[in-house]
DNA sequence: TTTCTTTATCGTAATATTGCAATAAATAAA
DNA sequence: TTTATTTATTGCAATATTACGATAAAGAAA
């Protein structure tokens, strides 16, 4: 086990869950936020802002790169990462429907 | 290690990300979609709902309410659980301001 | 070409997560 | 009291995640 059943839940919960998931630790919280901050993108200043080794900073690009949050281009021997406009503003969405569909008149207790 | 350096960031990044965490599974998202859609909220409704086992299931509930996402009230033998409203809100406006802070303009590439 | 700079990947270790069956705990019903 | 019913917890196995050092890969600079 330790295997999560994809396939038993719809392609919608799945897609929310990575999005969270992907965001669900606080060194991609802070790239993301570096990201958005700032002019520059290239991976060494991500390094520098953040207090872990370049390689596990590289893991964590990786993830949220997977998940299409970010993107990033090859600037001679750097890469520059930022925010992927589209999947940003849909996973911004998506999680806004799951919270904003709850009413609290509705709430069951 | 496996060991993430929470110390390290600060207690909002920790926060948005605990509870990023939380939805960041797709049986989670479902239990969430389940209470805020229905008016009943019996654990045993919950579990007849997802393709998991009762003590899995049961696991998922105590994720949720260790970050407050949910909370829960003892019926008898049963247990009606629900979302936490205020948690819920916090939560909501913690993402939206991850989000919403990014601007197009300001994209770097 | 050689060396430097920058990022990705590999290998490894430690911890966390997912899932289930079995069982405990606690109230309700017979 | 005995038996159901309902949920939580425990124990276990499998997989995933986090983190780092070492190293590879690839372009830039000397």
């Amino acid at each position: 086990m330790g295997l999560t059943k994809t396939e038993e839940f719809t392609a919608e919960q799945n897609a929310i869950a990575s999005i969270a998931k992907a965001i669900g630790h606080p060194a991609r919280v802070a790239i993301l936020e570096y990201l958005i901050s700032s002019k520059t993108c290239i991976t060494g200043n991500i390094v520098d802002q953040l207090p872990l080794s370049q390689s596990t900073v590289s893991q964590h690009l990786k993830e949220l790169k997977s998940v299409g949050l970010i993107k990033g281009s090859i600037e001679g021997t750097s890469v520059c990462y930022c925010i992927n406009e589209e999947v940003w503003e849909k996973s911004s969405n998506r999680l806004n429907q799951l919270f904003n569909h709850f009413q609290i008149e509705n709430n069951c207790c």
